[in-house]
DNA sequence: AGGCGCATGTAAGCCGTTACATGATTCC
DNA sequence: GGAATCATGTAACGGCTTACATGCGCCT
């Protein structure tokens, strides 16, 4: 059974066949809006994947001292994410940096405290425009309708990240009213 | 410089002193919603604070073969708390595999889908209710409003967690419906 | 007598980050 | 000639999970 980081190259190279070096690009946007990896990760996971028959490459002309080898989920690849996604989902435990802070808010001065949420509201704010963006682009496409097509799994995902972004920007608002007011 | 944990630590012990033990068990709820660690990882954490003479412990009575430390904050330990706080927080990569999984949610079949987003959503209801119960209690608590009291900042990590899921909840909501409409 | 809760620790191993290492092609 | 981009790998280290290890006091 692969990792989940695993099953997360399986999902990108279902959408589109890639090298390694192009996974870790694509990691940023959008996958890397809620899963993150470096090469270093990736590489390695690309052989265990294919060691297992999950994935196989063809070496195709590039850059670089080594061979550029293109990697595409096989038959049993696809199998196996298409199991996992509807595989029961243990509830694993969560981790925020941004909320571990502000629950030791009240060691901090109000003013530097309002300084921090707005800093962080902020970037909320930056992100909830990416996400709009893209998520403008895929509600002209029709294949984003198609509950059969990656772009459908890509529209469901950031009209969520957009929902979330939003009600985080809400509360950061209330937020500083709560800090600001006596 | 302490690990993240031992900031959570010392959360926890600026709130009110503790047994490793104790704060493993307090690591479910509140704190458990947005860090979690297991007594394995909690106790040389304390070591380490301790030999950075960020906290201290008092021996006391207690079951068990060794002896029973209840640990407390130093003065250094709630400035580096303090200061901790208020630095300008580098955006950190985000993991959700919920979200990672409902990426690929284009390769399995509506029927399984649907019921898949099902459990989800009823998860998010149930730790949505918690919550509400939660910050129902401290509502009627003017310690709450005071800004510089603990509660105040369990208050408003309380409210964030409220709105995030009622925004989650609506959203799988919406979903159920775009994955069950022709 | 047995089970549960209190209480503290260590060890093995996985996952992930940062840093080290190499080298070709393309653009300025 | 130099910098950026493409491209693939390895090594060291820290964080976290799972499992191992021990044993007292209380309740049934």
């Amino acid at each position: 059974m692969p990792s989940l980081l695993g099953y997360a190259l399986l999902g990108l190279l279902a959408r589109r066949p890639s090298t390694g070096y192009d996974l870790a690009r694509r990691m940023d946007r959008p996958v890397g809006y809620f899963w993150t990896a470096r090469h270093s990760q990736i590489y390695p996971e690309l052989a265990r994947l294919e060691s297992s028959a999950l994935v196989e490459h063809v070496d195709i002309d590039g850059a670089g001292p080594r061979q550029t080898k293109r990697y595409s989920p096989t038959a049993a690849g696809l199998r196996a994410l298409a199991d996992w996604v509807i595989t029961d989902p243990e509830p694993q435990p969560e981790r925020d940096v941004e909320v571990l802070r502000l629950w030791s808010l009240w060691t901090a001065e109000p003013a530097q405290a309002a300084a921090l949420v707005t800093t962080i509201r902020q970037r909320h704010l930056n992100r909830l425009a990416a996400y709009e963006a893209e998520l403008a682009e895929l509600q002209d496409d029709p294949t984003a309708r198609d509950r059969g097509h990656p772009n459908f799994a890509s529209r469901i995902t950031l009209e969520g990240g957009v929902r979330a972004r939003r009600a985080t920007v809400e509360w950061l608002t209330w937020l500083l009213d709560e800090i600001g007011s006596p």
